[in-house]
DNA sequence: CCTTACATTTACGTTTACGTCAACGTCAAT
DNA sequence: ATTGACGTTGACGTAAACGTAAATGTAAGG
C-alpha cells in the first residue's frame, strides 16, 4: 500500500505551479482542510485531489464558490429524495454549461484554424516576394 | 441587401441578456466602437458580432483584455512576416489552451455522469422503501 | 550562536468587471 | 405641461482572488 503520502504546501505549490498564498486562500474558502504538524500544514492525497479539482474548475471559469458547491456535493452523503433531486438539478445545470462551453470551443477552434490558414498563405506569399528580390 | 441594420444599446442588452452598463464597459475597454446619433450610441452588425465574440470568450474564462487582443488580431491587416509569426504564436497558444479545456470538460462530464448515476440509484432505492411502507 | 530558508498569521493593497446611484437630456404620450 | 421611459456621463462602491509586506517561529547547516 502506498502509505498515503502527505505533502507540504511548497510541494503542492511547485507541482501545480501556484503560490502558497493561493493554496492558503483555498483553505480559507473551505476548499482544502489540511491537518497540522505543529503550526505547519500537512496535505493528504485527498487535499491534493481537491486542489486538482479546484484548478480544473478554474480553468473552466468556475468561481471558487461554485467549485466548493461541487466538491461538497461530491462527497456529501445525501440520501433523502429532496436532497438527491436538488443534487441532480445542480448536476444538470453544470452539464448544460459544459456543453455550451464545448460548443464555444468548437467555434473558436474553427475560427483559429481559419486565421492560421490565412497567416500561412500570407507567409508563403511573403516568402516568394523575398526570394525573388 | 439587408440594409445593414443597427441596434440600440437596449436591444443588444435584451438579446444577450446583459445590462447596458456592461455594454458601455466593453466600449470603455475598447471592445466595441459604436457611432453616435447625437448623444446616443448606435451599434452596427459588426459591433453585434464583436459582442457575441466577447461573450463567448467570457464563457470560456477569458479576460476582457485577452478578448481584446484576439479581436484586434482578427481584424488587423498584419502583413509582415514577424507580425504574422507573432500572430501564429498567439493562435497556437489559444488553441492549446482550448484543447486543455476540452480535456477538462471531458473529465468533468464523466464525473458528472457518475454522480448522476449514483443519485438515480439512490432515488430508486428510496422510492422502493417509500412504496413498501 | 548565527544565518538562511521556509513556514505561519494578520492585514492592507490591487485588479477585474461590472453595480449603483446621481444628475441631467429627450422624446412620446397623457 | 408633466410624466414616464430610455438614454447619457461621471463617480463611487463592491465582490472575487489573490499579491504583498510585516512580524514572528523554527528547523537545518556552517
Amino acid at each position: 500500500m502506498s502509505a498515503s503520502r502527505t505533502f507540504t504546501i511548497a510541494e503542492l505549490a511547485d507541482e501545480f505551479d501556484i503560490t502558497p498564498r493561493a493554496i492558503r486562500f483555498y483553505e480559507d474558502v473551505g476548499l482544502l482542510e489540511p491537518s497540522r504538524a505543529g503550526r505547519n500544514r500537512v496535505y493528504t492525497q485527498r487535499d491534493r485531489t481537491r486542489l486538482k479539482l479546484t484548478l480544473r474548475g478554474k480553468r473552466l471559469g468556475l468561481a471558487l464558490s461554485e467549485i466548493l458547491q461541487l466538491v461538497r456535493m461530491y462527497d456529501s452523503e445525501a440520501d433523502t429524495a429532496p436532497q438527491l433531486n436538488a443534487f441532480l438539478d445542480v448536476l444538470r445545470m453544470h452539464r448544460s454549461q459544459l456543453e455550451q462551453q464545448l460548443d464555444d470551443i468548437r467555434v473558436m477552434l474553427a475560427e483559429i484554424g481559419q486565421h492560421e490558414q490565412r497567416c500561412k498563405r500570407l507567409l508563403a506569399g511573403a516568402a516568394k516576394v523575398t526570394a525573388s528580390r
